[in-house]
DNA sequence: TTTGATACCTGGAATATCCAGGTATATGCG
DNA sequence: CGCATATACCTGGATATTCCAGGTATCAAA
């Protein structure tokens, strides 16, 4: 490990990217680097995407039809506007839950839970 | 993407063996096998690890000096008793509060939260 | 003797995130 | 004008993690 090395993977926020992305697009329709911003702001300290992690999710997302796009130039400069889709609506659904499971069985184990015996 | 292949890194389960095995080890002393059926009854459907998951994780606590080990014979076979460090201690904690703070921080985003405001 | 539980282990595949770099336009400042 | 900064897009390669599928060996029960 070389110190200043890039540390990937950090733990606890694998597929992080994809719900926070999928929750903005739900309000409205945003352009990849107005959520870059969204994401730094909403999520503040304590979960930092730049860049080059929140582009290429995005893009897997077009592929994979969860969000649709659309080109727009913006006084010379061109904007992609990102748009959920009903598939991306279910898909931030499922995410949510399964965030929510995942959280609570490790909340359980830790001992923090409301666990009754 | 071929059916039936290894979905390897499930969302939100970033890190969290290492984690769960700390704090299993917080308890008291136990094997790699025990952890093993351990954890798979602690978080039941929800978390599941299987050995080929456990015993890299817990080869690395070992070499990160976040556990000590002993082996012990029992019955013919051979036990290896982990133990949590002091090192280790200091490292569920900073763990567990690293979760909570990235749990949190996604909750809030998802609009669960009892968020002021 | 064959099955299943116990108990350990690893190689290689798949995947996610991140750093560091890149391109290009517009704008404000001296 | 020259230069820095902000906007707005993008990607290659490194690193890390998890998982499947396979392996070894002992012991007990059927």
């Amino acid at each position: 490990m070389i110190p200043g090395m890039a540390r990937t993977n950090p733990d606890f926020q694998n597929g992080v990217p994809e719900l926070l992305l999928l929750r903005l697009l739900a309000g409205r329709e945003m352009y990849g680097y107005e959520l870059v911003k969204a994401i730094q702001t909403a999520a503040g300290e304590t979960l930092r995407f730049g860049e080059g992690s929140i582009y290429p999710v995005l893009h897997g997302l077009q592929s994979r039809k969860l969000v649709s796009t659309r080109k727009q130039e913006v006084s010379g400069r061109v904007r992609i506007y990102y748009k959920i889709t009903a598939t991306g609506r279910k898909r931030l659904v499922e995410m949510a839950a399964e965030f929510r499971r995942t959280a609570d069985a490790v909340r359980l184990v830790l001992g923090d839970g409301d666990a009754p015996a």
